[in-house]
DNA sequence: GGTTTTCCTGACATCGTTTTTCCCACAAAT
DNA sequence: ATTTGTGGGAAAAACGATGTCAGGAAAACC
C-alpha cells in the first residue's frame, strides 16, 4: 500500500530472506522449486519490479546504452537507429537516443549527464568541433564507446562509410559519361566525412586529368540545397554535373534545376549520397551512393557489444562500402 | 588511479569531510568560500562526477525523463522533440528518446524497462493497440505522464491537436472552392487522431449537404502514398480533392498525380497536415494544416514539469489549433 | 569576558540491490 | 557413531550518495 514494493516487502510476504528473493528474480544461485514458486507468486501479487538503479549501483553493470547523434531529423540516421535498437534490445539493453543537433556545447552537457548516470555504453556521432576533452572524459570513465560516421579521434572503435572510395566511384561514373565540369555540392564545415568525400572526388578528377573541381557549400536541408543550387547555376553555368554530400541536398538541387527550367540528368547530372527513401520516389529518381543503414546499425551494435564484453580488445575500425545506384539524374553532359 | 573517484576520494584529497563535499557539489548548506574552492579544485583534479544513480536512490528524485514516440523517422516528430528537449534540458533534465515504431509489444518492453530504471517522467505517444494495462502499470507506479497526440485514455495530462476542427477548416476550404467529390486520404488504423480528423471532415461535408465522402487508406510514407493515390485515381476518377492524414502521404499523392499526367491544384486539389519543411519546397508547394511543432514541444515540457512539481494537480488537456496554409495544391475543381 | 554566529567534523542511518560468507540440516560415506 | 559432503538458505557487508544530529573550534558581536 505505502511506497513501492522492494525485495524486503516480497521477502516478508513469502517468508524468506532478501537474498533468496534476489536470487529467484535473477534466476541465479541454488533455490528449491518450492520456495521459488512461493517467491514468484508473492512478487506477482505485490506487483514487484526490481529497481535497476540500485542493482546497477551494487553490481556496477548498467544495461542502458546511449546513442548520441548529430541530427535526429535526418531520415538516414533514423534508419540506422532502428538497426541498432533492434539488436541491442534483443540482448536486453535499453537504448536511449540523444540529439546534439551538432552543437558541441549541448553535446558536452549531454555527455556529462550521460556519465553521471553511469550508462553502460555509447554509440556516438561526435558533433562538429567536438573538443578533445570530450573524448578524454569518456576514456577516463572507461565507457565502452563506438564512434559512428565521424572517425575524428582514432583511439576508439569505429563504424563508418568508405567515403573516399564512394565519391571516387561516383566521380568515375560522371567522367565515364563524359562530364568535365563538375562540382562537389553540399555541407558547410570541413567534417572528416566531407573532407574524405571531397578527397575521393578530387583524386579521381586528377586521375582523369581534370583540375577544376568546384566545392559548393550548402546547409544540410532541402530548402538550403535548393537555394545553393540556384546560386551555383548563376555563378558557374558551365557545370554539367554535381556530386552531393547527401540525398537531402541533392533533392533540393534537383528541385532547383527544375525550377530553373533545366532537366536533372539531361542538362545537369546529380549524384546523391545515402539512398534515403525519397531518393527512389523523387522525379526524376535520384542516382545516389547507397549504404544499407540497417546494416550499419547492426554492425554498430555488434561492435559495441564486443567492446562491452571485452574492454581490452584491440580497437576495431569497420568501414562499409557504398554502392552506386544509377537512376534518373545522371546522363551524358549536354552539348555546347 | 583505481576505480572511479567518489565523495570519499574527493573528501580525503581536499582534507574535508564527506558531507562537506556533498554540500559543495550540490551548492547546498553553508560552506565558506575557502573550503568550497578547495573542494571544487580537488573534484576537478580528480575528474570527479557525482553518481546520479546513488543520488537518485537516496533522494528518490530522478531527473531523467523519457520520450516514447511512435515514429522517429517522421520529421514532424523530430521537430516536436527538439522543442521538448530544449525546455527540459534547460531545467536540468536528461531527455532520452525511445521509438516504438507503433509496435505495442516493443512498447511494452520499453515501458517496463522504463519503470525498472525508475525514470522521473514520461512523454508518450501511445502505440496503436496499446492495451489498458500499459496505462495501469504507469499509473500504479505513479509516473508523471503526459500523453501526446493520441488521447486514448483520458485520465492523464494530454497535449494534442484540435484535429476535428483542423479537418473541418480544410474541408470548408475545399467546399468554398466548389469541390463536391472529395476523399480523406491516408492512415490505415482507426487511431484516435485519424478518427477525429475524419469526423471533422465528415461533419463539415454533411453541413455542406454532401454525403459521399470517401475514406482511402495508405501507410504513412511517401512511396505508399504514391501508390495509394494511383489506386484512388483508378477506382474513383470522379474525386477532385483530397484531405490528407499527413504531409508525407500528401506529397506522395502529389507525385502520383504528376506521374499520371495530372496537375495538383488544377486537376485534383490536395491538403496536407503537419506543414513539414518539404511541404513548402515541393512542386507545387503543398497546401496544408500547420501546427507549430516547436510550440507543441514546449507545451508538452511545461505540462510535464507542472505534473512533476505537483502530482495532485487536476488533469490538464491542451489542444492546439492548426492553421490552414494555402499554397499551390488547392484550387477550383476541374470542369466536367 | 561572555555570548552568539559561522563553519565544519564524525558518526550514524538510509535508499534497494548484489555478493560473499557462513551456517544448518540432512544424507551419504566411513 | 563420526566424518564428510552438499543443497538450501540466512546474515551481513558492501555500492555511493543524502540527510540528520550532536558537538566543537574559531571568529564575531556586545
Amino acid at each position: 500500500m505505502s511506497g513501492k514494493p522492494t525485495l524486503d516487502t516480497v521477502a516478508k510476504a513469502a517468508g524468506v530472506s532478501i537474498p533468496t528473493v534476489s536470487q529467484v528474480m535473477r534466476g541465479a544461485g541454488r533455490i528449491s522449486e518450492k520456495t521459488r514458486d512461493r517467491v514468484l507468486k508473492a512478487a506477482k501479487a505485490l506487483n514487484y519490479v526490481p529497481d535497476q538503479k540500485a542493482a546497477a549501483m551494487r553490481s556496477g553493470e548498467n544495461r542502458e546504452i546511449g546513442l548520441v547523434i548529430n541530427q535526429l531529423s535526418n531520415p538516414f540516421n533514423a534508419e540506422v537507429i532502428s538497426g541498432v535498437v533492434d539488436l541491442l534490445e534483443a540482448e536486453g539493453y535499453l537504448v536511449s537516443i540523444l540529439d546534439t543537433r551538432d552543437d558541441a556545447e549541448r553535446q558536452a552537457r549531454q555527455l556529462e549527464a550521460f556519465i553521471r548516470h553511469g550508462r553502460g555504453g555509447l554509440i556516438w556521432v561526435p558533433a562538429l568541433d567536438t573538443p578533445d576533452e570530450a573524448f578524454d572524459l569518456l576514456a577516463a570513465h572507461k565507457i565502452p564507446l563506438v564512434t559512428f560516421l565521424r572517425n575524428v579521434h582514432g583511439d576508439f572503435d569505429h563504424v563508418g562509410i568508405r567515403n573516399a572510395d564512394a565519391t571516387a566511384t561516383a566521380t568515375r561514373h560522371l567522367l565515364e559519361l563524359g562530364h568535365r565540369q563538375t562540382a562537389y555540392f553540399g555541407g558547410t564545415e570541413m567534417s572528416i566525412v566531407r573532407r574524405d568525400r571531397i578527397a575521393g572526388y578530387q583524386r579521381t578528377l586528377a586521375e582523369g586529368g581534370i583540375s577544376n573541381g568546384i566545392i559548393w557549400d550548402s546547409e544540410d536541408n532541402k530548402l538550403a540545397g535548393l537555394e545553393a543550387m540556384l546560386n551555383l547555376l548563376r555563378c558557374h553555368p558551365e557545370v554539367t554535373a554535381i556530386i552531393c554530400n547527401g540525398d537531402v541536398v541533392a533533392l533540393g538541387a534537383s528541385l532547383a534545376l527544375q525550377r530553373a527550367g533545366l532537366m536533372p540528368g539531361k542538362d545537369v547530372s546529380i549524384i546523391g549520397f545515402d539512398d534515403i527513401q525519397d531518393a527512389a520516389v523523387a522525379t526524376p529518381p535520384l542516382t545516389t551512393m547507397s549504404v544499407s543503414p540497417h546494416k550499419l546499425g547492426r554492425k554498430l551494435a555488434k561492435v559495441l557489444l564486443d567492446r562491452i564484453r571485452d574492454p581490452d580488445m584491440p580497437i576495431s575500425i569497420s568501414e562499409i562500402s557504398a554502392e552506386l545506384i544509377i537512376r534518373g539524374t545522371t546522363g551524358e553532359p549536354r552539348k555546347g
